[in-house]
DNA sequence: TTGAAAATGAAAGTCGTTTTCATTTAGCCC
DNA sequence: GGGCTAAATGAAAACGACTTTCATTTTCAA
């Protein structure tokens, strides 16, 4: 990894080692204040910018990307061969993946005939889980009055 | 409209008024501070939180729904009967919209494979278009250092 | 070893979004 | 039409995630 970074012109230290490890271990859909508070488990003295420059640079680099789902908190994705969607779920605030090889290579047609050059593939469902929608039939929900 | 509200249990007012008809004469990715400056331009007094909220309004009966391409600013789609996903330029920042109709009915399908119960399909497609293609080609664009 | 460039941590700044609160208004009931 | 209650409004402040600044420290190539 020191290795990586040096030949794109940055350097390692310590505090980026960690940081790197410990978004690695997290992996998937991962907030700056996830990242901070496991990174911080292990050493007390890195700072929150820190943590969010590294995580910009990780994603810079190539080695994730964001996830944005429309609830204002950036989330950060290890990017994986294999492109995958999201089913989130607004019960429990999970994700499931799911693949989307061959629905991209539909888009990607699509793309095409409007003379589109895709960079980047967001396929997002939002809905309820087996378990949430279970619960929720029990006590049927009502939306937030204004 | 007033009468469609009413059943819902909202009023109508001239600031209501003034606001829906501004968003639909916009009708597609609406800001709120696009929609707030066309409200402006015919009525100096209406105030930014009540362009907001009627924008919340709009979404919460139905009419609108948000959508979030991850630069920070919320836009306000038109809700269509034909379901539709968005090619994002990042050179022009403009959006291109096109059917999803099949890749919904696709997904609907893989949902039910996991279980989830769908709501809301978010397919969007970063990119280039073919205006700023040509245009990145001459110029080869670097991105920004840290 | 040393110097230039990069990285760090704390703090402050930014900016879109959301809430608060005093006041006004809509619309139902008589 | 008048009274009443809940909803709506506008200004301002609060919020909160993200980003930048700046003084200091650290890395690493020469």
């Amino acid at each position: 990894m020191r290795e990586f970074l040096r030949t794109k012109g940055f350097k390692m230290t310590p505090q980026r080692e960690l940081i790197f490890r410990s978004f690695f271990e997290l992996g998937e859909h991962v907030t700056v204040d996830e990242l901070y508070h496991k990174v911080r488990r292990r050493d007390r003295s890195v700072g929150y910018s820190t943590v969010w420059r590294n995580l910009k640079l990780i994603c810079h680099v190539g080695l994730a990307e964001e996830v944005n789902i429309g609830d204002g908190i950036t989330r950060y994705d290890r990017v994986t061969q294999i492109p995958h969607g999201h089913f989130y779920c607004h019960g429990c605030r999970k994700f499931i993946e799911f693949e989307v090889e061959q629905l991209v290579g539909v888009l990607a047609q699509v793309a095409r005939e409007h003379k589109f050059t895709p960079e980047e593939f967001k396929i997002e469902v939002h809905g309820l889980c087996d378990g949430c929608r279970r619960k929720s039939r029990r006590s049927s929900i009502v939306p937030a009055a204004h």
